[in-house]
DNA sequence: TCCCGCTGTTACAAACCGTTACGTGCCAGA
DNA sequence: TCTGGCACGTAACGGTTTGTAACAGCGGGA
């Protein structure tokens, strides 16, 4: 992939800097952008789709942090933190919100493009996989375009659109805790109340129905104050 | 691979920081070792076949550049160097000797074991990727993916997630004796209390679990006034 | 309009786990 | 040797989290 095709996004509020910044990558051949905050980001991703995001940890609104985690819940875009003082490294590295990497202001020019090349290369070539979307695990088939589930011994299981979702949820990323606040913001887009129960729900209906199917057999196991976790191994059929 | 598994070693002439970064690893479950120079190093990478280099820029002798670019001709070890002063950044990026991460002295500690993890966690990950992290001791076999134990005769256990989370702290460090702050922190991420008996409790009911499963075998030995160890031998599972 | 399945809410039961309390064994100092 | 104190083991208790039955509201199709 040519350099002028990868696409860099830097969330900062100080014009200045991210102007600099912007200069800095632009120079050296990357396509920058820019955003001063959270929504700002979410409007520019949508048609620039960048390969890296660069994302001051000081932000009005929505903080940097919680950005980085949420990004990091739903995709998995590499990030490089900027920070403003180097004690909020400790901040960062406490919090392992999952950055690729961090750096702190005031920072060298030829640090942060060795940093931005660093990480391009490393993760070039994990984000490529092609979009097979059909998926089986435990003599199960899921098939993410028909929406359906087959179970081992062949037989249609019939979901509601709802645990289907949810289940998607889980085969697309088999073997990671997932919390009810992730689920919950995957499957219906919403915050989560404080009490909110509809995770849970939703997980005991489609234990169920996974019950009813190969009794017995945990496929979902409880993370207690953490979330939920999928246990089969999931393999893409072809 | 549990984290005992994996050796780092330490090139670095000043014995001080040497000793106290292998200190730091060594606390964390890593296994590390030292070298002085650049035939030190050899020496060793011969019986120790370490994961990571960690390299400081200065060396009496053949300095760390050139060991960087030479190690990284021969071989695709990780290296995190270590710079005195922060200008030799300069030096170290304008070079683009192929280094993976590094850090400036003097650095704080979290900073270094962050960069370390971050460091594995790359290069394991290519290798990684099946997502199956599975341990056996005394004919259990135990999941750190699918969060499942399973007893000598196969059959399963089932643990609470805070007793497996206390059991994957010592298969990732077996034989060696881990102290309730450290069980503390890493399985609840706080810091203990004076009088806090988190830990025997879970000790004491994982230990119930382990007696039900093979009565009269003690996996879980007291070392008074210093913590836990975990006696049995730990290999990995094809 | 009614019917019916889906989904969120509520309520209660069960499981989990931190705290407290008490018993036991070990060690130091008398 | 005896004794007091400390560290540890664990039973019991109770606050918190999770499982799930029951119910209610909603919306789509007949």
């Amino acid at each position: 992939m040519p350099l002028s095709d990868t696409h860099i996004l830097i969330v900062e509020d100080d014009e200045e800097i991210a102007r600099l910044v912007q200069n800095l990558l632009t120079r050296e051949g990357f396509r920058a952008e820019t955003a001063g905050n959270s929504e700002a980001m979410h409007a520019v991703m949508a048609r620039f789709s960048p390969d890296l995001i660069i994302l001051d940890l000081m932000l009005p609104g929505v903080d940097g942090l919680s950005i980085c985690r949420d990004l990091r819940k739903r995709c998995d875009l590499p990030i490089l933190m900027l920070t403003a003082k180097s004690e909020d490294i400790d901040r960062v590295l406490g919090l392992e919100m999952g950055a690729d990497d961090y750096l702190t202001k005031p920072f060298n020019p030829r640090e942060l493009l060795a940093r931005v090349r660093a990480i391009l290369r490393r993760t070039r070539g994990e984000t490529k996989s092609a979009g097979n979307r059909r998926h089986t695990f435990e003599r199960f088939v899921m098939d993410l375009d028909a929406r359906t589930l087959q179970g081992p011994d062949g037989e249609e299981i019939t979901l509601t659109s709802a645990e289907f979702d949810l289940l998607a949820c889980f085969i697309e990323r088999p073997r990671r805790v997932l919390s009810r606040e992730q689920l919950l913001d995957w499957t219906r887009g919403r915050e989560a109340d404080p009490f909110d129960r509809t995770i849970d729900m939703a997980i005991s209906r489609l234990r169920k129905k996974f019950d009813a199917a190969t009794p017995g057999c945990k496929l979902i196991s409880t993370i207690r104050n953490n979330g939920y976790l999928f246990v089969p191994q999931v393999s893409p059929v072809p």
